[in-house]
This record gives structure tokens, sequence and C-alpha cells, in this order.
DNA sequence: CGGGCAGTTGACCCCGCTCAAGCGCGGTGG
DNA sequence: CCACCGCGCTTGAGCGGGGTCAACTGCCCG
């Protein structure tokens, strides 16, 4: 049994996460060794845009988002990160500042990897090279895709295939429900809207059983119909 | 002298682009040998989105456009590719189909590498590799940025940040007109909306003495009223 | 000369944003 | 224990940005 505040083992983000699968058992073993962790309580921080990262972070539980924050403070969520999934890289990578801020939505531990050492191992292994080059390409597919559905669909198309996206990306719980739970301005703020908006949606879905609410959990009860929503545009 | 049609030599882009400044002398004399080379002309499609794309391409001559083709048909331009530039290298590394169709703006050559080469050379040179990592992290970089625009800024706003970053990217001729030629369809494209409303706003940014208009010529008169407009939003 | 395409302009109207008000709930302090 | 507050959620009203449609022009090219 692991411990909760003890350093997690890396083997569990290894068995989530293929990158790590190319790394010599030396090489492994070092980075156990280098890296250093933290909890975080859900509302923290991890890092600011615009300010330097550190590391690469690796997540061993909970759940983070990464958003841009617009002139007038609203939030545009970009993407998640879970149990296993890596982030920082990009700016360490792109020798840049962050783009996006970094907060704890579910209380989380995770793993932080020193730039330096991250750097090495992407030079000296090319495997490991290999699938964060693989990495940051299937990124740069999914940010394409969603400026063409931003500019190009409508809030509930959008709506819609957030909600599908959520459904892949976390599952659902043993009584149907997203694996994951965002206020309705979180909501808003993956979809590119105004929070009244998600709220006028949401219930519009629901009217069409098409899913179920219960304050932030989300059943989804027809997916055939959200995929047919989510083309439409 | 270089002439047309002929095999261009690849020392040209060496020089424009940094990620073949760590190739060895060795390596840069394999490229030249297993590259292969096209012209096109403005109109062709290099590639289409949802296709296998067969190397990494890398622009000699000309411009192409990268876009998006909404369920509707509409297109929404990504980025541009320009002398030196480099693109197929997402989907290659990504082992993905295109996400994108490849059209040419403007006459164009361009070498291809194979697939297998390409991958080979990340593999094997530790410095290529990270100037491909580097390449595709800041990609990523400009895809979140332009995610976080076009939900939360308004179109006139978009319309001069694209006016703003065309400067960067291509610069001007001596008569201080961009150097690219766009109809009003594709900045439509570009911004996100329709070519009307680009039309509209362009002739108002006329009327403030902001820019200047003739035909698809456009002249960036006041760069800093341009750049309030677009950091409003 | 005629067809077609890019560009332009006007009219219309709807999606979705904003503002305002009210509700429910949990936490805090008296 | 209740009162109060604040936050998240919800709903309604109103309106304006910008998309759509239609008509017209100018221009290129066959």
């Amino acid at each position: 049994m692991i411990e909760k505040e003890k350093t997690p083992v890396c083997e569990f983000c290894f068995i989530n996460n293929p990158i790590f699968k190319n790394l010599t058992n030396d090489e492994a073993d070092v980075l156990s060794y280098v890296k250093n962790c933290n909890s975080y309580k859900k509302g923290e921080i991890i890092y600011n845009e615009r300010t330097k990262v550190h590391g690469v972070y690796c997540v061993n539980s909970g759940i983070v988002k990464h958003y841009k924050t617009g002139n007038d403070g609203k939030e545009q969520i970009i993407r998640f990160s879970k149990k296993g999934d890596i982030f920082g890289f990009r700016s360490i990578l792109s020798e840049d500042l962050a783009c996006t801020t970094t907060k704890v939505i579910e209380d989380c531990t995770v793993c932080i990897i020193p730039s330096s050492h991250f750097i090495k191992l992407v030079k000296e292994n090319s495997g490991f090279s290999m699938s964060v080059i693989k990495l940051s390409c299937v990124e740069l597919g999914h940010a394409n895709q969603y400026i063409l559905d931003i500019a190009q669909k409508n809030v509930k198309e959008r709506l819609a295939e957030i909600l599908l996206l959520l459904n892949e990306n976390f599952g659902i719980n043993k009584n149907g429900e997203l694996n994951i739970f965002l206020t309705r301005e979180e909501l808003a703020g993956i979809v590119g809207t105004a929070t009244e908006s998600v709220i006028r949606l949401l219930s519009e879905l629901k009217k069409e059983n098409i899913i179920d609410l219960d304050k932030r959990k989300i059943k989804l009860l027809d997916i055939k119909k959200l995929k047919n929503i989510s083309e439409l545009g």
C-alpha cells in the first residue's frame, strides 16, 4: 500500500504513461532519485502563465487544469492533466515562459523532474525523445482541431463535443457519471462561452434526455445524439 | 545563379532554417541526395487533410497555406509556410494522417524528405531532434494562444492581430505593403469570420487611417494603433 | 460579348453575451 | 441554534455583434 503524503513510486506513472517505457533501468532509477514531489490542494496554483517553469511535472494522482487568462480576466481552459500525464515540457523545450496557468481542480500529488535532467534524457535517449516529440505533435493536432471548432461551430455543438471529450479522457464512475466535476464556469471556460450559456444549454440537453444532471455530476445518456450534435457545424 | 525548375540547393534552406544547422556535413550531403523536389503552381494542393503524408516538406520558394475544412466546407487557415519553413512533420512524428490541407498561394518549389529518413535523423542526431521538438513546442504555444484569441476577442481585435502577425512573418516590400497577398475570403479564413465582416472591418481601419488598401495589397500605416486594437479584448 | 469570380454594400435577424434578480446551500460567527 | 453572508447556479429581459442573404460592381479571361 502506498500511503498518501509519501513520495509516490515512479512505477505508478511508468505504467500510465508510455513515454517512460523508453527509459533503461538505470535511467529510471536516476529519475526516481532526482525527482521532487509535492502535494497540492484544490484551488492551489502550481505555476502561473508568463513565469518560468522549473521542471517537467508528472501527475501521480488528482487533476489539474491548464488555462490562459484573457485581458478581461476570463479563463480559457486549454486542457487537463491527470494520473500519469506530464506537463510543463512545452515551456521547457521551447525555452519559453509558461503559456498557461496550472491550477489544481482535484487534490493531487505531482513529481517534478528538473528541467536540466529532462533535457538530458531527451538528448541522450532517442526513444524517449521520440515519445516526447510525438506527445507534443499529438497535442498540436488537438489544438489545431480546437481552433477549427471554436471558429466554426456554435456553442451547443462545442458543448456536446467537450462532454464527449471529457468522457473519453476521464471516463465514468459506477453511477455512469463523468469522473470529473467542473463548475459551470469552468465548463464555460473550456467551451469558450459565457457561464449562463452553458447553464441554458445543459438544461436543454437534459430536457432532450441526452444527458442527466445532478449538481456537478453529469451523466451522458445518449452518446450517439451528442455525436450528432457535435458534428453538425 | 540558381535556375528555376532545377533542383534547389539545400544550402539555401539551411541558411533560413536553424534546425538544419545541427546536421553534420555528411548528414547534409546525404539529405541533399535523398530529397525529392517539386514545383507547384498557385492553387495546387500538396496534400489533403486526412490523407497520409509521405515526407517532411521544406519550402525553397513561394508560400503555402495550411487549413482545415469545416463541416460546411469553410476553410480555417491554421498557418502559412514560406522559404525555409518545414511542414508535414507533425503528421509524420505523431504517426497520424494530415490534420490540414496544404495549398499553394504563391508559386513554390519544395523539397520532400522521405519520412523514414527524417525520422532517422531525429533519432540519430540529438541536436536536430531538439530543434524539431522546439519547433513543435513553439507551434503548440502559438496554437494555444490562438485558441484564447478566437474564444475571447471580437472580430476586429483578431483582424488587427492577424495583420500584425502577417507583418512579422512576411514583412513588407519597398512600397510598405505586406509581402503576402490574400483574398478577403482567405483573410476571413484566418480570422475565423465571414468574408463580408473582413471587408467591412478593413474599410473601417482604412477610414481610421490605420491601414491603406489597394486591392489585395495592404499597407500598415499605424502599427501602434493596431496593437492597441488587438489588445483590447 | 458574356460568364464567373472577387469584392462591396445594405438589410435583416438570430445567437449568444451582458446585466440583473432571485434561489439554494454551506460555512462562519454571534 | 439561528442569522447572515457569499458563492455557485438559474432564469429572464434586452440588445448588439456579426453571420447570412441578396444585389450590384468591376475585372479578368475565354
